[in-house]
DNA sequence: TCATATCAATCGATAAAACCGATAACGAAA
DNA sequence: TTTCGTTATCGGTTTTATCGATTGATATGA
């Protein structure tokens, strides 16, 4: 038994398919099909069975697939934790975040990079949804969002809270709503709303508020880009809801308080639990963590 | 990196001299010396220090270790869990039953917890139709029916026949029917009966008996529940056709045969053919044929 | 100080195995 | 029936794990 064999076994457990599963592991077929073969003869028991076309687990196969993706992490984080083993010297940092907390984030980076030159850092601005998914793949170390993440997801997140910020009526300060000190939730309901399209963690929270309190305003545009968003609040036709910090940096627009509702928006850096954690990213959280 | 080289590395690491290790591992020391090289390149980092003819671990030998033995020991584990499944010590067994054949498999369900506590066991009631359907997708491992199962279904099913137990007119013991030592199939008609649901094996038998003898009775109460059927005939004014096996171990029914046409149903156990049979279901089957 | 014992590293050759492409075999779908 | 999508198998090639023999390094003892 190798690790080979267990990174090929798992990955075809996973797909139910060798083709598929060949590709991916960049191996030909013939190849997976017999490291399987011989990963069976050596337990003594199929691990799938073989209905004509198709494949399909077998209970001795579900059973030792826990073992093998243990084994397969367990080994992986071995290997990070060599890697990074006192050199931050080299290794490659990858963080995701939502724009709403870009302002957080890059004074951090700057510092960070000062201290450690030579780790690479790559940025991924996009939704919690996606990035949740790309944090369960191991394709990124951490993400930095809002806390209402995914949390019915089966695999387990560990949360570091940063700081709260308000949900705020966001309108061009050249708008007349610009001079009030606070609005109502009922005002929504007459305001062209332009709001994050779904899958941010910011429209989730909001969608919720409208819910609770029953009140169905005009979403009269949805965008998935929110540098883009923000441009078309600034034009002036419509407001938007997110939180007082995305625009602690933008000139022309401003944040108008919702009065009366709880819409403190808990920012976050949300990680993998039991995952071997890089001294990179130890660093890097040191340093956000500071602020 | 192979759980090879971590074998090999945790056992270098513990005795601390590659020249023992590698012989209590079986290989030159040459060969672990290689692997333990070719281990450190792919880490890029030392994980021993060599000095003179002595080796001592080095930090990063040290964490290393930590997850190379569990790595190994989780293996291990996986190995030791599916050998184990070939044993006995564990697993699941679902088996599918139609109603009629429950006192056939009480007896084989209580000699098989006996001899092999550790395997759960899982029966499911079920119309045979609802059941093949499960079969084909590999959530039962056998099922315990009529056998004049689904024969035109594409994929192959393998019979293991039981018994055979005559079609039989059920009644109410209270009912003057019951006096009788058997009735015909025309007898039938002035009867107001009360059958299983379309799904069931011994209803596509019944149908089709009728169809053959060109007879068409009153089918006044369709079920697809048999111990709420067979509290309805006891209450008299139903009768019923099942199996006699059905009513063996009830008191208050009674079975009348139905002369003039060969109504024996054959009981057999119905599995997939080509698919490994789990070593649970193997002893369960020989249980269940011994008696 | 020098010989010797004891270890790890290295070298070259060999055996084992991982791997690939091509093709067969199979069942599902058309 | 043919076609399509999939897994299994075969024969040949490449990679690599292994070995024995040798070298190099160093601790020990005469």
């Amino acid at each position: 038994m190798e690790l080979r064999q267990l990174r090929y076994f798992t990955r075809a457990k996973e797909l139910l398919n060798f083709t598929e599963a060949a590709s991916q592991l960049f191996i030909s077929q013939s190849t997976l099909s017999q490291q399987i073969k011989s990963l069976e003869d050596e337990l003594g028991i199929p691990l799938f069975n073989r209905v004509g076309k198709h494949i399909y687990i077998t209970e001795a196969g579900e059973l030792f697939y826990n073992y093998a993706l243990k084994c397969v992490h367990l080994a992986n984080d071995g290997y990070l934790l060599v890697q990074d083993l006192g050199n931050l010297h080299t290794g490659k940092l990858v963080i995701g975040v939502t724009f709403g907390l870009k302002h957080v984030l890059i004074p951090a980076i700057i510092e960070f990079n000062k201290q450690y030159p030579l780790v690479q850092i790559q940025v991924i601005f996009g939704t919690s949804t996606e990035m949740a998914e790309q944090l369960y793949q191991f394709k990124m170390d951490f993400l930095l969002t809002y806390d209402n993440v995914v949390n019915s997801n089966s695999r387990q997140l560990k949360y570091q809270p940063l700081f709260s910020s308000e949900l705020s009526l966001i309108v061009s300060s050249k708008s007349k709503i610009a001079q009030k000190n606070s609005i109502t939730l009922k005002d929504l309901n007459s305001l062209p709303l332009a709001l994050p399209a779904q899958g941010f963690s910011t429209r989730r929270f909001i969608d919720e508020v409208f819910r609770k309190n029953e009140i169905t305003p005009t979403v009269s545009l949805e965008i998935n880009d929110i540098p883009t968003l923000l441009e078309l609040v600034e034009a002036g036709s419509w407001s938007s809801i997110l939180t007082r910090a995305t625009v602690s940096d933008q000139k022309n627009l401003v944040a108008v308080p919702i009065r009366g509702i709880n819409t403190l928006q808990k920012a976050a850096v949300v990680s993998l639990k039991e995952v071997y954690e890089k001294q990179a990213v130890k660093a890097f959280l040191a340093i956000l963590m500071k602020k």
